[in-house]
DNA sequence: GTCATTAGTAAATAAAGATTTACTAAAAAT
DNA sequence: ATTTTTAGTAAATCTTTATTTACTAATGAC
């Protein structure tokens, strides 16, 4: 039973994976490394220390302290000193680095609500049950 | 009702991009551009030319030329001559080369069996069920 | 058959990424 | 109170990735 379950959720992966290449493809503006530090802070969605994206992204933390002073110096994001441990900073995007993310995300979107034309209304309220019950199973599990 | 599906759609990518995000952590025979490659010819599962990979990846064919050349080097890959487009080249995985992503699968394998027991008999039957469902879908929605 | 296009290679250069070592200052442990 | 760890910074170095230009040989269009 269990194997089953994770060959389904492995098959589930390049599918969603081709849609994320496609992500970065044309940021002209940013370097890899920039925009995956912006994307991580996008999807935790709360300002995170340097060493928390220096371990969520397995990237040294002297390699960011430059990414990092780029980004801000660029307008991307901000630091703020933590209240709780001095030692600390805190990251956290502007409007501005928001919106790089905001309008990356609007593609996927945008291509996989024309695509959905492809299923008839049946098929799509089914998709629709099942990605909410996926969604909510895999966070479950996550916890 | 399109606006609900592709927020489902949407909010299921983080949760797969994070168990992707380990998978090449702690690879360090390769560099990441190798990985690609390797990673990319294992997901398509069939030979392709240099081009079809430059096309995928959104790399420069004259960056791939090198990479594969590496890579054939070290046994991941071979090169066989296109058949049907004298000018073309087939590149494909050697046993090596697939062995290397077979372990790579394995550990996402292994992390989400070992999580599907925060679930019960219940809900783990209507994950399955749902994954089904939406593999069956996103695939009618790419063709 | 000629000419433009396409697949791949090659080499030089520039830019970005990774690693090593070392430092400061705050925090935690003893 | 002293010692050890931890968060971040800094600079030097090395490796990888990206870009530019140019070339060969096969293909496709005309």
């Amino acid at each position: 039973m269990i194997e089953e379950i994770a060959k389904e959720y492995m098959s589930l992966i390049p599918n969603v994976f081709e849609n994320f290449r496609e992500l970065n493809k044309d940021s002209t503006e940013l370097t890899h490394m920039q925009n995956h530090v912006i994307e991580y802070l996008y999807m935790q969605n709360r300002p995170l220390k340097l060493k928390e994206i220096s371990y969520g992204l397995h990237v040294a933390k002297q390699q960011l302290t430059n990414v990092i002073k780029e980004l801000e110096a660029e307008g991307y994001l901000i630091k703020s000193p933590d209240q709780k441990d001095k030692r600390a900073v805190l990251v956290s995007l502007t409007p501005k680095g928001k919106e790089i993310q905001d309008r990356k995300w609007g593609k996927i979107y945008q291509k996989f609500s024309e695509n959905i034309n492809k299923l008839n209304t049946e098929e799509q309220l089914d998709l629709k049950y099942a990605l909410h019950k996926v969604n909510i199973l895999l966070n479950k599990m996550r916890e």
